[in-house]
Parts: C-alpha cells; sequence; structure tokens
DNA sequence: GTCTATATTTGGATAGAC
DNA sequence: GTCTATCCAAATATAGAC
C-alpha cells in the first residue's frame, strides 16, 4: 500500500463511473482504464471492487459531516439549518459523483456497504433532526430530516446535472424558502 | 404476448430485485425464480431485461401522473401543492420498489431508459413547479419544484424504509410545514 | 405458453514477469 | 509498484422439446 496519487486517480475514476452506471454496470476493467493504469494496480491498491466503494463513500461522509457539523457550530435553530444546508449543497457540487451514488443507493438494505451508508444518513439527516426536535416537537425529527436533506440533495442535483449554468444562490434561495415553513407560527 | 398474470409477476419481481439491488445486479434467472417462472417464460414476454425496467417505469410514471394530476385539479397555490405532495406519498406508499428505483435512476444520464426516466422527472418536477411558479416568481421554478418533490421523496422512503410504523400523517405533516415557507410572508 | 439445456460474452480476481 | 496474461464463475439470450 502506498503512492497516494495513484489510489486518488482510482478513486476518481471509479466514482465518476459508478455515478453514472451504478457500482455493478461499472467494470474493474473501465475503472483501471479511465485511470490510466492497469488493472493489477488496481488490485495492489484496493482488496476488491467493493472496497473502492467503500473508500469512495469514507472520503464523502468524512467531507460532509466536517462541513456541515463546521456549519452548525454555535448556531441553533433556523440559522444553523441554513448554514447547515448550505453546507450540504457546497458538498453537493464539489463531489457530484459521491452525491449521485448517495441517492443511488440510501434507501437500499442489505447490501455490502450498508454500514458506510448509514453512516452518510447519520451524518446528514440526524444532524438536521437534532436542530429540528426542539424547534418542532409537535413534528416527528427524524421524518422532517430526512424531508430536509431530501430537498437540499434532490435541488442541488437537479441542479448540477440539468441546470449548471444556474449561481449557487438560487438553489440556495429555493431550500432557505422551505425552511422557512419550520418556523413555528 | 399475452397472459396478463404472468407479466405481472415478472413486473412485481423484477421491481422489488431491482429496488434492492439495483438493475445490473439482478439477474433474469434471479427474476424468473422470484416470480415463479423459467427464464423462457420472461423472454417469452419480454424482449430483453431493459424492456421489463422500461414497463416497470411506466407502469409507475402512469400511477403518478393520474394521482398528482386529479389531485391538482380544480386547485391552486399551497392548496394544491398539498394535496399533490399528498398523491405523491401516496404512490411511494404503495409502490414502494417504483419509487426507489426512481431515486436511484433519476440522476444518470446517457442510460438506456433515460427517456422513461425523464418523464417520471416531468410528471413529478414540472407539475411542481407549475404550480409554484406563479406563487413565488422570486425562485427558480424548477429547482423549486425539485427542492419539493425531493422532500416528499426522501421523506417518503425515510419513512417506508426505516420507520414504517409511523402513521401517514406524521409524514405529510412534515412535507406540509416545509410547503409553508412557499407563501410569501 | 412454459419449460430445460446450452451457446457465447463479460467480468472479478490472481499469477508472475519486469 | 505496475504491468500482461489467464482462470473461472456468472449472466444474457436463444433453441427447441413439451
Amino acid at each position: 500500500m502506498a503512492k497516494e496519487s495513484t489510489q486518488v486517480e482510482i478513486l476518481d475514476a471509479a466514482a465518476a463511473l459508478i455515478a453514472e452506471r451504478g457500482y455493478t454496470a461499472t467494470s474493474v476493467d473501465d475503472i483501471a482504464l479511465r485511470a490510466g493504469v492497469a488493472k493489477g494496480s488496481v488490485y495492489y491498491n484496493f482488496g476488491s471492487k467493493a472496497d473502492i466503494l467503500e473508500a469512495i463513500l469514507q472520503r464523502g461522509v468524512g467531507r460532509l459531516s466536517e462541513l456541515m457539523s463546521s456549519a452548525r457550530e454555535g448556531r441553533e435553530g433556523l440559522d444553523a439549518l441554513e448554514h447547515m444546508a448550505a453546507a450540504a449543497i457546497e458538498v453537493i457540487r464539489d463531489r457530484t459523483d459521491f452525491a449521485k451514488i448517495l441517492a443511488a443507493e440510501v434507501f437500499r438494505v442489505g447490501r455490502q456497504w450498508e454500514e458506510s451508508i448509514g453512516a452518510v444518513r447519520e451524518a446528514a439527516i440526524s444532524q438536521f433532526a437534532e436542530v429540528i426536535a426542539p424547534m418542532r416537537p409537535d413534528l416527528d425529527a427524524h421524518l422532517a430530516g430526512g424531508a430536509v436533506f431530501g430537498s437540499v440533495l434532490v435541488a442541488g442535483l437537479e441542479w448540477m446535472v440539468f441546470e449548471s449554468d444556474r449561481p449557487f444562490e438560487d438553489v440556495l434561495a429555493v431550500v432557505k424558502a422551505l425552511l422557512g415553513g419550520l418556523v413555528k407560527a
């Protein structure tokens, strides 16, 4: 194990392909070709194809947790939610492949990488839920966190995939409008 | 072509498997086994594995369009949005497999069934967008439609997959809260 | 209309040279 | 640490019996 640059090439190539075609439809041959290395090198750097996806997920969850936590720090209520949403949208913009893979895998159970996917769910939905809970004790916090994360994820991907000419602020404005609905009248 | 019951068995089996593992990871053998028929019968009823997925998508989009259109009929503004969201949540509840496949495939481009998936996007996001546009000319209607549909889809699937003991009303309450944010202050 | 058997291709993983 | 060559299992699709 070593030569970090090769590993990053492999991870980036795999993320792009898996985001577009899905895990099973992406062959190790494809990954090697796109990364510009031989298949043997892929298996020198990663134990299996599943390990590659795990690594992609780990990298993504690290980034998402980090940015969302620091966006939340020292804030609460609507202010916290708005900053967390902005942070999440940034991750979707900068790691669109990861976001697509996430969208495809979050609601599947029983797959090999279920735990890693669960960690992303926690990082995103639960963090939103924790902030919402004291604001709206009348709502189920997890479902509300899911709804908020869903609006961020789908609006963010809709933006990156189909309307990438729009500015970041347009996406944020939409999400902020919906978040406003969580403030008690 | 005929014997509708066999076709429905195949479609249901395929939808369940594809929802859980994805299209490529689901073999025609698996589908035949779960449907309780031989592989030859699958190919007698459908031209290819891709055709099966197309049929699943068509069936789903039909149902979604139908329910959302009639929920919208004769209403406008927040009232229309709330009824449309309720209709969409019903579809997610009754056709959870279809909803999972949708979540996995909406943001992938260049696949064989891209058109059918596009039709679902239209049916869902555009219908929301049309209602939102006159309410909020300050927002990008498509992004807003995407955000609303995302909150419905993710909250709905979160409900069905991880919190199915909760009542329908809890999900609807969460989505209604967010929709309230779209009403101009 | 449904079955079993099989032709053919593809893909994950390993061995071993350099 | 990276390459090429190869093994073997799995999967799509078809042929043809019943």
